[in-house]
DNA sequence: TATCGTCCGATTGTCAACAATAACCCCGAG
DNA sequence: CTCGGGGTTATTGTTGACAATCGGACGATA
């Protein structure tokens, strides 16, 4: 019984979420671009309300900023930010999940990791990053959501998108399989029930990313 | 001119949003409880469409929880996650908005956190536990807000209220004045300009409040 | 008596119209 | 040419009605 990706089993305002979610990390809408309900709502063929919520959700994961009568506007990623606020934030908050995780999870959950491992590897053959990001998040989220605490959730839901974003700008400078062979490991550390080693393997993996040190990227500084 | 509290110059969803809140604070509202759209409109005097904004907004406040077609129940606060996530996450959060905000402060800024100790230390002499809470927490919002970094002052937004709500149950365990001479001390750094000695003073202010470390607290277990 | 299917009431999800607000443009005065 | 006032318009905020969904009560059936 899927519960994601469901055409039309889920509230619309969900629908129209993942959508601008996904338009605004491929960058079809581009930061300091306004977005307007009314537009929205008639493209995607619904009523402004769904739009609305949608848009709502989107400013609690960072990725729009809204005024009061003045609507809403993409935020562009800030890699500070992002580096030294987020990520930071991301470790403790699965450093604590991990472990509390790893004594509650069952094996249908570590078959859902499999899962995303397995999406992982397809995706890195392939070489389509925006899947490799995909099932790595889904992966972090599985582990965070067993751990079965509403508040790290809730703080996960809201840092996840930009950091995915983070990712889909940055991660090609990082060959995908070794991303393929972090989780891997960390899947096995889950599995060995070893609370040493799997912090461990969990800090190394999630403190990796960070290319700026050398100011190697630059690039599209604004 | 006020941007906050303002009788009905705020939008609707605002005001509802500040009544739940302070009424989940204070308790009329108890974890587990049902929050139903009809029946709190009906008693704000207004239509559903801010009620239901007002509920979503707290949902990514982590103080209630919602289910598609289920509607909203209150979640209880958990000591471990404010003291093992949410209390770190702050510490990041804050050490580098404070870094960042001591270079762009003005005047102004400085006034109003003067202002805000003066209201909390008018609350501690009147052993007023929610007017220091309230006025300790603005303290902290401003100078994130001074350091211009709309990413921070996301988080900030979605784990403040968890942390007022913390701090309300035990900050009876502290004395307040010790609070407000804290402060006084953030304040003196800030202004001294000095990054290591500010964030040596934050870093102590933050990490005290850990009153379970001796079990000593226990109580209302769940 | 246990179980399953069906109906019903309560509640949330969605919609389209209306009200309130603020940005914009235009025009005139200095 | 600049600046300020006033109306215009695009856009968000709010409302009440209607549709979709859920959970439990009820009863038929084995």
């Amino acid at each position: 019984m899927p519960r994601r990706s469901a055409g039309s089993q889920m509230p619309r305002r969900q629908q129209v979420l993942d959508i601008l979610r996904s338009e605004i990390v491929t960058g079809r809408y581009e930061p300091g671009e306004r977005l307007i309900e009314a537009a929205i709502s008639k493209e995607l063929g619904t009523s402004r309300g769904p739009v609305r919520e949608a848009l709502r959700q989107l400013e609690h994961e960072g990725l729009v900023v809204s005024v009061p009568y003045r609507g809403a506007v993409v935020l562009d990623v800030s890699d500070e930010e992002v580096q030294e606020v987020l990520i930071p934030i991301r470790l403790t908050l699965e450093s604590y999940s991990f472990t509390k995780a790893m004594e509650l999870m069952t094996d249908d959950d570590f078959g859902e990791l499999a899962k995303q491992l397995w999406l992982m590897e397809e995706g890195a053959r392939r070489g389509d990053l925006q899947q490799v990001v995909e099932a790595d998040l889904r992966f972090h989220e599985i582990v965070i959501a067993a751990s079965r605490r509403p508040h790290t959730m809730q703080v996960w839901r809201s840092i996840w998108p930009r950091i995915r974003n983070y990712f889909v700008r940055y991660g090609r400078l990082r060959p995908l399989e070794s991303n393929v062979v972090e989780h891997r490991e960390l899947l096995e550390a889950l599995a060995s029930r070893d609370p040493e080693q799997m912090l461990e393997v969990l800090e190394r993996h999630i403190a990796v990313p960070v290319p700026t040190s050398a100011g190697s990227v630059a690039g599209e500084a604004r």
